[in-house]
DNA sequence: ACTAGACCTAAAGTAAAGTTTATGTTTTAT
DNA sequence: ATAAAACATAAACTTTACTTTAGGTCTAGT
């Protein structure tokens, strides 16, 4: 299939100024054009979507570019590649990680936020919280805070 | 308890700058002064807990600034305060199901380049994708893809 | 009393990741 | 053939979240 930079913002939920910005910072080293107008296949197609994933792992566009180098200078920099993937593999791992915890404060609020509202007052909570917080929402702040 | 801006810099493992940064946008409210020196008691650090969780939520200063005044303004606001948190929930366990698929992508990534470094070839990896691919790895791909 | 180290402010500077603007070309539908 | 819609570029601008700089003040130890 071929694609126009508009039909890959939908698809991508990206910006046609953010698509043309990828390009320009060297995101898309195989994109084709008809006179002068960009023309996306579905190998282009995967790469944005690698741009994306890479994104989520909290890359910077450099280091994308980077990674697309690399893949453009073939089987030498196999190794780096399988390194590279290996290390943002760490790197979510721990982020999933961290995010647990923040989830666990988040949860912890809304109960405390639902009391609140039960009891009308933070004050009333706050002065008999020992007695109204279960066992169950108190774990959920002692990991939070771990 | 009560710090210098120094330890909480150590113990948040924030840079000093970045703290005033918060306490100029008003993110830490109550913060106490001696002369003109910043005093954090036990309050200012569950704050700058909060501050960094909500952080790691995604939002914005000025949107973590927002709820901060909400906690100023008293029980009148506790049904936004526990809006808020619902909606910072739902936020985040989207979040994790994306970053699952991110993982499961990084995943099929880095078995994907083992196996090109095995063969030492990204072609001949190519041309046999389908007998070389467990169906294991090729969920990993399909779920990323989903 | 003195000095090093930690603290303070205000203002300017910076990096990243785009967006906006101004102007022009290509494509598509009638 | 023409007009609207979609595409293109270059350059300037914007936002966010800080950092850096320059010039002071406070505090703690000797």
């Amino acid at each position: 299939m071929e694609y126009s930079i508009g039909q890959i913002s939908e698809k991508f939920n990206l910006t046609i100024s953010q698509i043309r910005y990828y390009d320009k910072e060297g995101l898309l080293p195989n994109l084709k054009r008809v006179n002068g107008v960009r023309k996306f296949d579905d190998n282009d197609v995967e790469t944005i979507f690698l741009i994306e994933c890479l994104k989520k792992c909290g890359l910077q566009i450099k280091e994308i570019k980077q990674f697309i180098e690399w893949t453009k200078e073939g089987d030498n920099t196999i190794d780096l590649r399988l390194k590279f993937f290996n290390k943002q593999k760490q790197k979510v791992e721990k982020e999933m990680q961290e995010l647990n915890k923040v989830l666990d404060m988040v949860k912890y609020k809304c109960w405390y936020y639902q009391k609140a509202k039960e009891l009308n007052s933070i004050n009333k909570l706050e002065e008999n919280k020992k007695d109204l917080t279960p066992s169950s929402i108190q774990k959920l702040y002692d990991k939070a805070h771990s």
